[in-house]
DNA sequence: ATAAAATATGAGCTATTGCTCGGATTAGCA
DNA sequence: TGCTAATCCGAGCAATAGCTCATATTTTAT
């Protein structure tokens, strides 16, 4: 699972119908993950729920970790859409809103497919996971950074880089917490303000948060 | 079945040579992983890193798992030992101390054996590194707590469940994430700098945080 | 010294599973 | 309608790794 990026490219799905196969595959690695897990997926388990043989599977994924790198990329992709989709409009807001907005959208994105989230965050390990998905965090590291290079004045720490790298850590690690430890949370906003509270007044100086955080609690 | 204690139970060592090659087998399992990975660690090779035979070997671990539940459980009682330590010292200390007390505590607890940490966190599933240490995030999430009940009317966080399970899992994920990716953080203190702020200012109303962040950087 | 218990050995059995390959079936197209 | 390319099939091979067991050696007890 960890090492090992052989370029054994296979055929792509030109014909409609090939396309469905391809998609009906995917569709039940994610299936056979969810219902019995890693260690039980087997490639021809695979093909048998996706209704093809495992010839077929083999037509269009290398091997079995090439299969788990589609079901993970695509999930990723997912993810991505919706942030960046989110985030796109936030160029022009304040600290407070921008943030409040990133976490805000940080959550819905684990919302997503939450059952193939955890049991992807879970089951694989995690050097593939973040093999596939650390440019991700990168990258909203990355905005996270220029974005409080522009309100650098409005900060009390100085230290952007590491800022950045608490901010983005911090909100990404209690969201995969609430995911795998308390689901309910994700839905309540419960965590969204203590998330957002956290790292507001990390970031500001002395009084200027005025984020409340309790009152809104169900 | 007049003995059975648990259904796989092998055979304890109870001469001095016996608990040797125990132990020696718990060592070559983490050798094993660190030098080559979880893939490539067999019984077969962990035996022979060992000096022992497989036959040895499985007179003490009834399977693969039970050698990898021995690792984790060691090490894990080794971070444990240092957090109950340096914990029990803190018994009348006041908030911002005891704060930054257990963070400095948590920080160093996962110093112990960082190249065993990390590659455990890396290459186990989160699923089984997680039954064997969430006792420990557990255990410290309930004195987080009840210590925050006696600090109760310093605080500006009204919702202590919510409150501990914060505090616990920003701690524990921003170490994590120092451990894999940024291993220098952890030697440095300005991470302990952060996240006590981020974590002070997140319990504290107002202004009551003094917590400086900035300065003591490298 | 001798029996019994504890410990160690390692060749090889068993089971699993990832994956191939020769051939059948279906679709595109002139 | 026939030719080619794309797609699909699935029995079974090859490799691997977990694990056992009959046997040998060492330690302890009497």
């Amino acid at each position: 699972m960890t090492e090992g990026e052989s370029p054994q490219q296979r055929r792509k799905p030109v014909q409609a119908r090939a396309l469905a196969t391809y998609e009906s595959i995917v569709r039940a690695t994610a299936e056979l993950m969810i219902a019995e897990g890693f260690n039980r997926m087997t490639t021809n388990r695979v093909a048998e729920q996706a209704g093809v043989s495992v010839g077929t599977l083999y037509q269009y994924f290398s091997n079995k970790e090439a299969l788990l790198m589609a079901l993970v990329d695509q999930h990723t992709e997912e993810m991505m859409a919706l942030l960046v989709e989110r985030l796109s409009k936030l160029a022009g807001a304040g600290l407070e809103e921008a943030t409040r907005e990133l976490i805000r959208a940080w959550l819905e994105a684990h919302a997503v497919d939450p059952e193939l989230h955890r049991v992807v965050m879970e089951q694989l390990s995690l050097d593939f996971v973040m093999e596939r998905t650390h440019h991700i965090k990168d990258q909203a590291r990355e905005m996270v950074r220029s974005f409080l290079e522009i309100h650098r004045d409005a900060l009390a720490v100085t230290d952007l880089e590491m800022a950045s790298f608490m901010v983005v850590t911090t909100v990404d690690s209690v969201t995969h917490a609430a995911v795998l430890e308390a689901p309910e949370m994700l839905r309540s906003g419960a965590l969204l303000d203590h998330v957002t509270r956290m790292v507001l007044r990390y970031l500001m100086p002395g009084d200027a948060a005025r984020t409340s955080v309790d009152g809104g609690e169900r």
